[in-house]
DNA sequence: TTCTTATTTAACGTTATGGTTATTTAACTT
DNA sequence: AAGTTAAATAACCATAACGTTAAATAAGAA
């Protein structure tokens, strides 16, 4: 079993595969209801679930003929934590680019008598 | 971009690729540099590093014959945006979904005593 | 120019991924 | 027992991913 984060990620690199996590955040649902909204073989869609379930994202239970699959959240809790490790890079640069924009404005005024007057407009 | 999440997390879906990025975390770094820990090739290197540059998660200068590699953290507060979607459902879980769900399985036992005990066979 | 260092690209092989259709298994229905 | 429905597996194919070594490119140094 490589990393269980590994199994996580790539479970999510599949737009099909994060479609049908989103289906499952409605509610629990049988395969052919998962597969309903693809044109999509059910074999194709049978091993995506087979994917998630490995990564531990989806969980099968047997109701007579039926699979019903459930979403389950512990590795994207996972991944969520892992991401968060980075969250400081995409909260500075934020900071760091509102902190030149405000020196910016600061040199505008400063300089505000000798321009033209052209303005620096943000975005 | 539904694309970019894709490319986001299969980025993210290699250890390699992860531990570059912690890597990049300390600060800018030289290909060679990025390459010395790890026990594979310069060319297997530049491709993860061209994986992590077409996702959009490092950037690349020229410094004379060096292209230091820079961490870029946008890609993956996306990446941390989409999995907030389902943070109720880790959050969740121990509250009244899983106490919802238990009750369920009680009542399936309870029920369970009234079949005919046949047992079930698999072949 | 020639040499050295840093990095990328080319060419190649192996394995993984994602899809198909056809078949099989499993459980219910008649 | 025979038929229906739900889902998984088998067999197959095309392409992408990931690694290798060897060669090419780019810039700096001698």
């Amino acid at each position: 079993m490589d990393d269980q984060i590994t199994a996580t990620f790539a479970a999510l690199a599949d737009p099909t595969r994060r479609a049908i996590l989103a289906r499952l955040a409605l509610g629990e649902s049988s395969v052919t209801e998962i597969a309903a909204p693809f044109e999509m073989s059910m074999p194709a869609i049978s091993r995506h679930l087979k994917v998630l379930e490995k990564a531990g994202l989806i969980s099968r239970g047997r109701e007579a003929q039926w699979r019903p699959c459930k979403l389950k959240a512990e590795p994207l809790k996972q991944a969520a934590d892992w991401l968060d490790e980075y969250r400081r890079f995409w909260e500075e640069s934020f900071d760091r680019l509102d902190e030149y924009l405000k020196t910016l404005q600061i040199k505008e005024k400063r300089d505000a008598g000798k321009n033209n007057g052209n303005g620096n407009k943000r975005r």
